[in-house]
Order: structure tokens, then sequence, then C-alpha cells
DNA sequence: CACTATTTGTCCGTATGTATG
DNA sequence: TCATACATACGGACAAATAGT
């Protein structure tokens, strides 16, 4: 039994990031000394500073020497964040506002798991492109689509690069009727961490969204993974219905709500977010 | 400059993985030998070895000494699904087919984060109760909460190892009017990694969600992360008006769409998801 | 039934990096 | 900073199992 975890002082690193995060250490104020940090996580004192090395090269703490080292509470711009509710809606605009790369494109016979969402006969082949999507000149999500091949061929692979896929199937006549969306996370391998700029083994929000057709035939399986760091997914929601009847309806984006969520913990709201960001 | 990089061996094991899981090693044919997969990752014959351990281990391919590595296509049970438009309603049924560990309790003066998102008088303070919500003995969720000072006394601590937080507001008479979500992903650190059973560095999907009453106080801050694994959110959505009306409505899980996301990547569906899992 | 090519399994010695005191 | 222990990674060599000729 081999091991393959990960080294200790990323450990210690991981533990004290989520603990400034979470405003356990405060800003402005210190942290444990270097030897407590080390008793306390049963480490030597040389990996708690290889730990608190990494926090300061990423900006998240300051250390005076004969003084301490401290939290440098501020900055960390808000990720621009995407409303589930209305994923689709506001493709177009999405398309304007950032950019798309193309990384591969071609016709394929699918994996099972394809097959089965889309549900496409036996050997069906689908179209599958795989796309980067920037936002002022940074990329934040990486998609990987496929499409039934008879659709496929109604656009071309530049279409790509500048149009939105729903808005192109639509232009071909179909009708998207129905979509299911499912969001989890995942960890970055090499394939996807290097065009988002990440390193192996950052966390990525996914999301896998079919889109079916008023007959139930699949038009789209979509799986985006995204830098959490950089989006994020907002839901607001209103109470209708008074006293005993529990109802909620997704609502608009009522106001600008201060929300924060660094990268899946609290920070302090600051830059506003994207007024109406959407999907991919 | 110290390093922290990841070893080589998972570099090479998340690569394998991802493909695994996308299809593009299919299930039942043969990954590619030993001698070939060290020389295409630019890594030696021992490190690819080690992330073949570890995926062996974890029962996704079959080693046959002579002949090969095979990819074992086949279940890994879906994730149980929290319908993320409803989130707030089967907060019930969610109490009775799970069970609540409370690891924390006390009152604190809240980090600034949750004094801004819960709008807070200055020097306010707040509950938090840290809670491990578990299916079949099976932990998947992790919990922080916070609730302004008088409002969570209005119940025990008792109360909230058996009865979900929002139902024991609404007893103390008060209103949930205005909710909203974000969601994104992290990395578990060692306090998150441990309840959770997992190891340092694996996947979180997380969700902050802040609670107000009719007047825009705040009632509740919910930092909640999730296994990936155990539990992923889904959203249905139903075209409304035809045309060029695009709208989308969420509509109530319409009925058991082959939809999977193992773990943010594909996989063939199998157990029937959870009937209507929702929030926390 | 060999015979061979390929592949996993096992062991070596050595170099580098990580962690400790 | 230094010396020591241990894990990681490397390249190589060889045995044993497998599949095809």
């Amino acid at each position: 039994m081999t091991n393959l975890e990960p080294p200790k002082a990323r450990r210690v690193y991981l533990l004290l990031r989520d603990r400034i995060a979470s405003g356990e250490y405060r800003a402005r104020s210190s942290l444990p000394s270097e030897p407590a940090l080390a008793e306390q996580n049963g480490v030597s004192r040389v990996t708690v500073r290889r730990a608190l090395d990494q926090l300061a090269s990423e900006g998240l703490i300051e250390r005076r020497p004969g003084a301490g080292t401290f939290v440098k509470g501020g900055q960390a711009s808000l990720p621009m964040t995407g409303d589930i509710s209305n994923v689709l809606a506001h493709l177009v605009e999405m398309g304007q506002t950032t950019e798309v790369k193309l990384l591969s494109f071609g016709y394929i016979v699918p994996p099972p798991a394809i097959v089965e969402a889309l549900r496409l006969d036996p050997d069906e082949r689908t179209q599958r492109s795989v796309r980067l999507r920037l936002i002022d000149g940074q990329p934040f999500s990486y998609l990987v689509t496929n499409v039934p091949e008879r659709i496929g061929l109604s656009y071309s692979e530049a279409d790509l690069a500048s149009t939105p896929l729903l808005e192109l199937l639509e232009r071909s006549g179909l009708v998207a009727e129905r979509a299911s969306q499912t969001v989890g996370a995942t960890l970055a391998g090499p394939d996807t961490a290097e065009p988002l700029g990440l390193e192996v083994g950052a966390a990525l929000l996914s999301m896998t969204r079919v889109v079916y057709d008023p007959s139930g035939k699949g038009i789209e399986h979509l799986q985006a993974l995204y830098r959490p760091d950089r989006y994020s997914f907002q839901l607001d929601l209103q109470r209708t219905g008074a006293g005993d009847a529990r109802s909620w309806k997704p609502v608009d984006r009522p106001r600008k709500v201060a929300a924060p969520a660094r990268s899946g913990r609290r920070a302090p709201a600051r830059r506003p977010a994207m007024e109406k960001g959407s999907a991919e």
C-alpha cells in the first residue's frame, strides 16, 4: 500500500488558509507563533514555515520578524457569479462579454454515459468540442460539449468560437424544451488545470447539463468546469405564499445583496458582481 | 522558494482518473502499458505504478499480470441530489431521513464577513454551531451556522441535533422572507476533511446561504460543505413561452432523467437518486 | 506444443526532496 | 544551519504470467 498523501506542509497550509478565510484568525491580528503551530499540528517548525511561506507568497499573511505573522485582510476580488436559475437565458450577453478559445473539435463515437444521457442510437456519433471561456483574458471555464452528429453539422467550426452553442442550435431550428443540470465539485487534473491556469489538484466547480428537445431526444450534453475563484453560481429565493405554505420561488437577483463566498469560504465583499452573468 | 507541489504520482493518478471518468478510456478495454504511460507523462515506471496502485485500490481499474490493466466499468453509486431551487422546502423530510451530529456550539463575536452578510450591529454576537449531517451513517455535509444571538436563544442546543434550523426559526415566530445562495467549490482542509471522512485536499462542493426576514435583517448564515460523491445539486428547467420569448422556469424534477455526474465527471447512471433530497 | 513479444510484478542502487531534532 | 531518517522518484534488470503466432 503506497501512500499518495499530500506533503505535511500542505496539510498545515490548507488548515491555516481555511482558518483565515473563515475568520477564525481575524484580519490584522496575529497568528500563533511558529513553535506553537508546530506543536498544535504535531509537525516540526520547518514544516510550519513552509506552509507560512506559501501563505505569504499568496499575500494572505504578512510576516514581521520579531513581531509575529499577521493576517492581511482585504482584496481577493469576488468571482463573477452566474445565476443558476437563469443559466440559459443570457447566453448572448455572455457571448459578448467573454471570449472563447476552441481547444479541440471533432466527431467521435461517444462514451456510454453520453449515449445514455442524450438517448442516442447505439452507434450514433457526436460532435465533441472543447472550449475555454475567458473574461478579461483570464480563463474561467473549461467546456466539453457533445452534440449529436446530424445537429452538429448544421454550423461551422468557426461559429463555435464566436457564438454560444444554444444560439447556434436555435438558429438551426431546434427547440430546447427541457434541460437538466447537476452541480458538483472535482479536482483539476493536468488536462483541465493547464488551460485554466491552475495547479493540478485545485478545486473545480463542475456542472453537467443535458438539453432536450420537445420529443425528449437529447440536443446537447455539456460538461463544464469552473475556477471557483472566478465563477460561482448564485440563486436568490423569495418566499411565496404566507404562513404555513412553505414555498420558495427563484427570483431574478432582487438587489445587490452582500453575499460573499471566496472560493467556498467567506470573504469581504468588494467588487460588484457581474450584473447578469450566466451559463457556461 | 519551496515547492509544495503534489507528488508526481498524483498528477498521473488524477490524469488517468479523469480520462477514465470521461470515457476516454473505455470500460473493459485496456489502458496503455506501464512503460507507455511512463514515457507519455515523462515519469518513471514506478511512478506510474504508484498511480495505478491508487486507482486499483479504489476499484477503478483491474490489473492482470501479463495481460495489461483494464478499466472496470460499473457502478460507483450516484450521489444523492438536492434540488437547488427547492433547497429550503423539504427540510423536514430531510430531517427525518438523515441524522445530525452537533460538533460544536457556542456564542462568538462573528468575523466581519458574517457581520456584513447578516447586517448585524457592530458588536452583536452570534450563535455559532457546527453540524455534521449523515445519511445511512455516512457523513455528507459539514455545516457552519451563524445566527444572531437573540434569535439563537429561542431554542436549545439539543434541538439543533434533532430539528432543521429553519424549522426552529419558524417556531420562534420568525419569518424567512428571502434567501441568497452561492455555490462554489473548495479543497478540504484537516478541519473539514476529518469529520467528512475524506483525505485532506479532496474536492468539496460549497454553498453559502443567507436568510433574511421581511425587514431585511439577516436571520441565518450558513456555510455548507458537501462531499461531491455523496451530494450534488440538481436543477431541472422547463421552457416557458414559445418562439422567441427565451425564458426558462425551474421545474420540480419532472421525471427521473438519466442525468449522471460522478464527482464532476460523467459516469454510468445506475442507482436511482433520492426522491426529494434537499438542503443542508 | 513450443516460441515470442508484451505486460505486470519484484528487486536493486542511487539521487533528490521532505521532515525531524 | 547541520546531520539524520525516510519517502519519493529514477533507471535498470529480471522473473512470471499472458496472448498470439
